[in-house]
DNA sequence: CAATAGATAGAACGATCAATCTATTTATAC
DNA sequence: GTATAAATAGATTGATCGTTCTATCTATTG
């Protein structure tokens, strides 16, 4: 992929997560990547063809970072038992690295709420289906309610970290899952 | 208060609601008010006065639905011990009740973020302040670390209402707090 | 050197935005 | 009935938006 594209991409995502999708202007994306617009042109149909690579690569990165934290775990000692409660680290982790403010998706979808068949909003949608079935699959002893409780937490945390530091949402994310999920008992509701 | 004011705040209300506040013009609202654009300029001084009045009303509509709803559990027999989980209820309620797409707060405090000190951000900080005080003045027994895991179930579930079923992420969020907020005993993390 | 492709700056388009002004109409109060 | 205030439609201002176009410049390739 060209320089130019890359340097667009990172500075859009950027942009578009401290101030939105409308909010920000081509011009904002072009003059800080110190890119032409005419090249942002060359690389992207349209405004919302950027958007929706730009949510295409993050939820790339972000299942990379739920499945290769696993390998993380293993080597560096702590490796809790349960499934839930792995994810529910590597979410902590990926709020403390990143200074995202909020979710992503979700503000994807409530700016394009008027379009509601917008390829974005499928994006966004199709982000949270893949993350609940990610959770669901990790665990197959665990019922749909359960995985879905976890999915709960972790917008929870993400929500969270906008308001109180990132830190402590990490934290108390962790400290819920394993007072939920740590035990070998599996709860039958 | 005016009737036009009223219909203004109302609309602006619904519109922010499902466009952002960025997204929405001030045709649309009057448009859809039915008020001349004139008439909006006579209540508010300038758009973001108009968005600061309509988050002042939520979060007093909202934490007088949260204050009330003790009553209205009183009366209708169910009255849970936990003072955390009648708050889960309550907002559970509230969910169910209101047909919104995420936290308008978060949403404000997203799209001004570029004016940190921005009124309206003060606005949906004070706001997220007010409800962590508020839970943790509900229940002396628990630690601010346990009010801040109710208000992380709190934003949790008022962001799996935009992907899941409302009905859904309120039962979700009443299950989570029974379960870890139920029970007479505190624990003393 | 010549040819091709990609990147550049800058202007221009029509549309929309928040905000202001004027002039007319409607409703209320004395 | 008259005076006062509120609401109305519509035009206007200056700015910004996404998008397109042109014309110049730079780099690589043959």
């Amino acid at each position: 992929m060209s320089e130019k594209k890359e340097d667009l991409l990172h500075m859009a995502e950027t942009l578009f997560d401290n101030h939105g999708f409308h909010s920000i202007g081509l011009k904002k994306i072009v003059s800080e990547s110190g890119v032409a617009l005419m090249t942002l042109y060359n690389h992207f149909a349209s405004k919302d063809e950027l958007a929706a690579e730009v949510l295409k690569r993050r939820e790339e990165r972000y299942m990379e970072h739920l499945t290769f934290f696993d390998t993380y775990l293993e080597e560096n000692g702590e490796y809790p038992d349960s499934p839930f409660v792995r994810i529910a680290i590597a979410h902590a982790h990926w709020l403390t690295d990143n200074s995202y403010q909020g979710c992503l998706f979700l503000r994807a979808k409530e700016e394009y709420a008027s379009k509601p068949d917008h390829p974005i909003v499928e994006l966004a949608n199709g982000h949270k289906r893949k993350l609940r079935e990610f959770v669901q699959n990790s665990d197959l002893r665990r019922s749909p309610k359960e995985a879905l409780r976890l999915c709960l937490l972790i917008e929870g945390a993400t929500a969270l970290a906008e308001t109180e530091d990132p830190d402590t949402a990490a934290r108390e994310l962790v400290a819920i899952a394993e007072s939920l999920f740590a035990k070998t008992q599996i709860s039958a509701v």
